[in-house]
DNA sequence: CGGCATCCACCCCGATACTG
DNA sequence: CAGTATCGGGGTGGATGCCG
């Protein structure tokens, strides 16, 4: 452990934390993600039927510089590019999955 | 279980829930709220240095009319209110706290 | 104390077009 | 296929002031 903990620092954390994920479709993308998928842009872009080219180049580009998503190019025509989580993207996996299940309960209801 | 399950409709259902929680502050409020704790208006104002009243009072109201929060007003002078998670509410507790936890593994790091 | 009203700046996001 | 460029509107959020 590297850092003390004080109720303070632990909510400025939280609020730090959830900058990285803020805005209308990065938790989106991510779930796309979610479970080591591994996706090509045009994969994400079938996915996601609301999200136009820039948003989705815009947010994978924001996420992977926050080091959650690795973006890996293949140099070959037509270009190839895949996306998966990091390994600080897996650890969000949790998460994901508690927001799954809840969105789950509120469409059973 | 009321409702059929897809691949598409349970991204439909995900991304439904997520706009729920959409947004600069919703997330940070329901941290602050979190575990079963009842805040007053005040109280919520001082434990969230950065937020303004207005967006305060207009993300409690949003939260209050998605059914996540539950706004209880006495009436008396001064005024006093208190929030508190829905049932609904409580039922992201989970996720709140895997964020929590990813939050503070990069803390950590 | 716990709001609401108003005004305003910014920037998020969308639509469209273009490129390697 | 996988982006970038540009333009523009609207909504989000900040500052301030007023009210019951």
């Amino acid at each position: 452990m590297s850092k003390r903990y004080t109720p303070v620092s632990a909510a400025a954390d939280v609020e730090a934390a959830l900058r990285l994920l803020e805005g209308r479709w990065k938790l989106v993308i991510l779930f796309h993600l979610f479970g080591g998928k591994v996706l090509r842009f045009s994969d994400l872009e079938r996915a996601i039927p609301g999200i136009t080219q820039k948003m989705l180049g815009q947010q994978l580009k924001a996420l992977e510089a926050d080091g959650i998503v690795h973006r890996q190019a293949y140099p070959q025509v037509p270009p190839k590019v895949e996306y998966r989580l990091t390994i600080w993207g897996q650890a969000l996996c949790p998460a994901l999955d508690a927001i799954l299940k809840w969105a789950d309960q509120r469409a059973e209801a």
